[in-house]
DNA sequence: CTTCTAAATGATATGTTATATCATTGCACA
DNA sequence: TGTGCAATGATATAACATATCATTTAGAAG
């Protein structure tokens, strides 16, 4: 992702948490710059890391998993359980509102894609939850897959 | 889950392992028994707890987290990726083939449910996968939910 | 029924990840 | 410019996961 994305994904940021009235704090958008820049699932700890040795600073794990939660909340960035790790969210700065997502995970080379989920398929999940007696909070749709380029070699 | 069934699910489980020439070797058909019982997911750790005070034996963690990957890879328990915990299969004695399957999991009292996913649902969300360039391997469908009793009170 | 072999399990140590607790900083608001 | 609460830092430790090598066990071969 360009220099120029990556700022409008948090200037985009920005302006969402002060409508929902959330505080996007010098630290916790540096750990957003921080994912976007490495578009890839990164570990608290590996958070930890990068930052430690961009910023030559020396923050706390205790700090990167609250600040990571906080990221999720908003949305901003989204939590793989399969991996525990954390990845950014690919939509920041589009319009349309935040649905469900699905995570491509490439087993192989670990790429992730994450595809929005049409209505209809939500709503296909929705029933088989309502039936059940259920009623659904935050759906997880990860995908161990093989990408593109991996499938092919 | 009544004694007769489990001992159904564990004929069961014998009877698919050695059909696909796996070993349901004795240790292995414990831990699914105690699993079986459980009726909730269960750490690796949680497991080697409840195997010593049933047992009155040692059984050391890496030997439970061999033992539960083994099940999963078998089928015969499902790994919750969002708990990093792991769950009977609900399907074990049944005659039909185990597809792609939902879970839904109480956030609140952590009950878990466990719903085969219509080979409809299924297929659209491979459409979704082959679309974006990618070979399904597999999935993993976890909802966060309240179930019936949590979201009455 | 032995003996052999590979798979499974145990023992042990250690690395990694996650959290708990309290102190300190810094920003919003009066 | 204080005052209070949220955010962050410092530190310790708990919980989880894995690596390595030894030992046992189960099945195959003779
Ligand atoms: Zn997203
Ligand atoms: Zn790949
Ligand atoms: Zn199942
Ligand atoms: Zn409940």
């Amino acid at each position: 992702m360009g220099v120029q994305e990556v700022q409008a994904c948090l200037d985009s940021a920005h302006q969402r948490c002060s409508e929902s009235g959330l505080r996007l704090t010098q630290k916790r958008e540096q750990i957003l710059r921080l994912m976007l820049e490495a578009e890839a699932p990164l570990s608290p700890y590996e958070v930890v890391d990068l930052y430690n040795a961009q910023a030559e600073q020396n923050m706390p794990p205790n700090s990167a998993y609250r600040i990571l939660d906080f990221l999720a909340e908003a949305n901003l960035v989204h939590k793989l359980n399969s991996a525990n790790k954390y990845i950014a969210c690919s939509h920041i700065a589009c319009s349309h509102p935040h649905s469900a997502s699905q995570f491509l995970i490439c087993s192989q080379c670990k790429t992730v894609k994450e595809v929005m989920m049409e209505p209809k398929l939500l709503k296909e999940i929705q029933k088989n939850v309502s039936s059940a007696g259920f009623k659904m909070r935050h759906p997880s749709v990860e995908l161990e897959c093989l990408c593109g380029e991996c499938s092919e070699s």
